[in-house]
RNA sequence: GCCGACGUAGCUCAGCUGGUAGAGCAGCUGAUUCGUAAUCAGCAGGUCACGGGUUCGAAUCCCGUCGUCGGCUCCA
């Protein structure tokens, strides 16, 4: 598990992107520093090659370097062993790494001369680096970096010489957007790694290769977990029997915990007319991520009707535009003096209209059905069917509930990223005096979740809204949103737990909660979240009747502690390198025979359907395979626990127990070892 | 969605610069009766992702589509 901690780092992406001051940059680690010089090496080594390359940004990243550099060549992994030997040459040179503090003028005309990021003046500016000089605040101290030729625009800082840089490697080539914004256009980005020596380099690569043998795909497939076929669809995984087995456990536990906490679940469909999305608010916020809507033909009365409407808003529309032709004729003050009665008649024809219209989009509405995106507005449904008092609150709805996102296709990724996926939802519905003890229990909740599945390294993201986004990201109520966020700011600080706060990513309907923990790949996901929504409640008019007789709406909290099915399994797959605990396990035991004979048999079966009786997922191998083949296959496969069973094992009622990963226990009654097994499972231990 | 790479039997992979497909495992059949990570033999498996094109001839070269992967953007 020790290689784990090479991809954890608790700074969120988001905010390395912004703009670093100088003081930030001193922070530099050692390794971020011999990083970034590597990346420097790197644009030398580009330009001896590509002498009109135009290089943007250089960073060092969670583990190694890249650096975006616009070129009409496009690199590929071919090219590395020919950049790689010209930043061989630059570290064999050796040259220093020397930092010269220039005025905003000298700077200026470097660029305009070509000369930043590049080995000599040149006919083409630096584009990219005047850029980066018009940004620097202007008290700032302004600097180069030179290595040999290579001259760049630089707050470094570096390491002496370029033979500092012990042991590095290209790794990849990817396009990025300028600055990170889709509309502007695509760089190359080379990533590469460095170490101090050639052993650590190596050893992050033999972790990479460790890592990438729990890879959920991978595990996936051999495991017999899930399956994504391309005649059903992309990002729509099938769950295999052992991966059902996983997701019975995962609702067993979700179902016992939420029982336990006072939540009721309820049951809602698949899909829901365009109508209820409208009024959730929903369809302005996420359309591009749901599947575009079924359309059913109205039934024959709502087609007379639309078609009646239709009619008739065409005739306004001419009758409109007649009139203002004679008014523009006319000019508009005449006309209102002279045609008085017409320009009411005109104002009446288009506040009919108006009706008109949004009649028949009415109509239209309702014969539109979306599959759902989130379980949300079917539960503010619920909550609304019963009168609501006081007295009810806090009400939680829980649901396992089926949605299904239009993720873009480049993201699909796994069980990670899907399109097709089942949350551990929650809708909890609470007066705002109850807010800060529902909102404890659901972040205990979590945490109690982790401890169990031994996840120790997460990080709890606040997500805020940006003010400058309200009406386009964000519901526009900007008090409430101040309220809410202050209100949960303070809930995380007087509850003391760790947490970092990142703008601009609330929900639409308010601010959130996410977990992020890292997969063994080094990706980060979000598993769990905590979400506060104000708005909804608002939309839906939702009411509960308070003590003073007066119809309050109730704050509600969107929560799921376990992520979606899909996403925390295939998190689970990696975290657990497919070695799942006994309550987990897709097999849990499996009995290997040793030998065929009848008797043997006849108390295998026997012991098999003793733990199936008490729901244990057991199977048999009687195959005429060697006892070693069948240990081979059971080991293969990650089954929990072994029971050899030969005439040795019958004769003293006994099973020899082997345990995944542990190797031959010896024998054992069977009645003891049923029994150690069911309290296994009962408690969930690890 | 964007940029790039890749797509050969259920799985893992061979298949040179074009001469119309091969192994291991899994599967099936039979033999083997074996005490803690593979008993042996035989059989069967492929429209080389799909659709066009170039060519006497395409898994191999070109174009397009779909999918997967690495990133970007986005998110549970």
């Amino acid at each position: 598990m020790s290689f784990l901690v090479f991809v954890v780092n608790f700074t969120p992406n988001r905010m390395q992107e912004d703009r670093k001051t100088p003081e930030m940059r001193a922070q530099m680690t050692d390794i971020e520093r011999l990083r970034h010089s590597t990346a420097h090496v790197l644009a030398t080594a580009i330009l001896k090659i590509w002498p009109e390359a135009q290089f943007a940004a250089g960073p060092p990243v969670d583990n190694g370097f890249y650096y975006d550099v616009d070129l009409p060549h496009r690199i590929s992994p071919e090219d590395f062993e020919k950049i790689e030997a010209e930043m061989k040459k630059e570290i064999k040179e050796n040259h220093p790494f020397e930092r010269m503090e220039v005025s905003r003028d000298e700077a200026l005309d470097l660029g305009k001369k070509g000369r930043l990021a590049a080995l000599s003046d040149r006919e083409q500016p630096s584009k990219f680096k005047l850029e980066i000089i018009e940004n620097i605040p202007p008290g700032e101290t302004i600097s180069l970096y030179r290595n040999g030729d290579f001259i760049d625009l630089c707050a470094g800082p570096h390491v002496m010489r370029t033979g500092n840089i012990g042991a590095f490697k290209l790794t990849t080539v990817a396009s990025a957007y300028y600055k990170g914004d889709e509309k502007n256009p695509q760089l190359q980005r080379v990533y590469g790694t460095a170490f101090k020596t050639k052993k650590e380099l190596d050893d992050y690569f033999g972790m990479l290769e460790e890592a990438k043998k729990r890879d959920h795909r991978k595990l996936g497939k051999e495991l017999e977990i899930f399956v994504l076929d391309d005649d059903v669809g992309p990002g729509l995984p099938m769950w295999l029997p052992r991966g059902a087995a996983i997701i019975e456990e995962l609702e067993k536990l979700a179902k016992e915990t939420e029982f336990a906490a006072g939540y009721v679940r309820v049951r809602t469909p698949h899909i829901a007319r365009e109508s209820l999305y409208k009024k959730s608010g929903h369809l302005p916020y996420y359309a591009d991520s749901m599947f575009p809507p079924m359309e059913l033909k109205y039934d024959p009365a709502e087609e007379h009707q639309a078609a009646g409407l239709e009619a008739t808003i065409g005739k306004k529309m001419e009758q409109i535009k007649a009139f203002e032709n004679i008014f523009t004729g006319l000019g508009m003050e005449e006309a209102a003096k002279d045609h008085r009665e017409s320009l009411q008649r005109l104002e009446e024809n288009k506040r009919e209209l108006a009706t008109l219209n949004s009649k028949r989009n009415e109509i239209l509405s309702r014969s539109r059905y979306y599959l759902k995106a989130m379980n949300c507005p079917h539960h503010h449904k619920l909550f609304a069917a019963v009168p609501r008092s006081y007295r009810d609150l806090p009400l939680r709805f829980a649901e396992y509930g089926t949605c299904y996102r239009y993720e873009q296709s480049g993201e699909l990724f796994g069980l990670m990223r899907v399109r097709s996926m089942q949350m551990n939802d929650a809708h909890l519905y609470m007066t705002p005096e109850q807010f800060e003890t529902e909102f404890n229990a659901v972040n205990e909740m979590y945490l109690k979740y982790f401890k169990l599945f031994g996840i120790g390294k997460y990080l709890m993201r606040f997500s805020t809204h940006d003010p400058t986004k309200l009406g386009q990201k964000f519901v526009d109520e900007s008090e409430l949103w101040k309220q809410t966020e202050e209100m949960t700011r303070n809930v995380l600080k007087s509850s003391g737990i760790n947490y970092v706060e990142v703008p601009n990513e609330a929900a639409f309907y308010g601010p959130k909660i996410d977990v992020q923990a890292w997969s063994v790949i080094g990706r980060e996901f979000s598993i769990a979240t905590n979400q506060v929504d104000f708005a909804q409640p608002r939309r839906f008019d939702l009411r509960y009747k308070d003590r003073d007789n007066v119809d309050k709406i109730p704050l509600c909290i969107h929560r799921a502690p376990l992520g979606t099915h899909e996403r925390f399994i295939g998190f689970l797959i990696e975290h657990y390198a497919g070695n799942f605990p006994l309550w987990l396990s897709p097999e849990q035991v499996r009995i290997l025979t040793i030998g065929d004979e009848p008797q043997l048999l006849d108390y295998s079966r026997a012991i098999l359907d003793e733990l199936r009786s008490h729901q244990v997922r057991a199977e048999i191998d009687a195959s005429t395979d060697k006892i070693n083949g069948k240990i081979q296959r059971a080991e293969q496969m990650k089954v929990h626990t072994m029971f050899v069973i030969g005439k040795r094992d019958m004769e003293a009622n006994a099973v020899s127990v082997r345990v995944h990963g542990k190797g031959n226990l010896g024998a054992k009654s069977s009645d003891e070892v049923i029994v150690d097994i069911l309290s296994s499972i009962k408690e969930r231990r690890a």
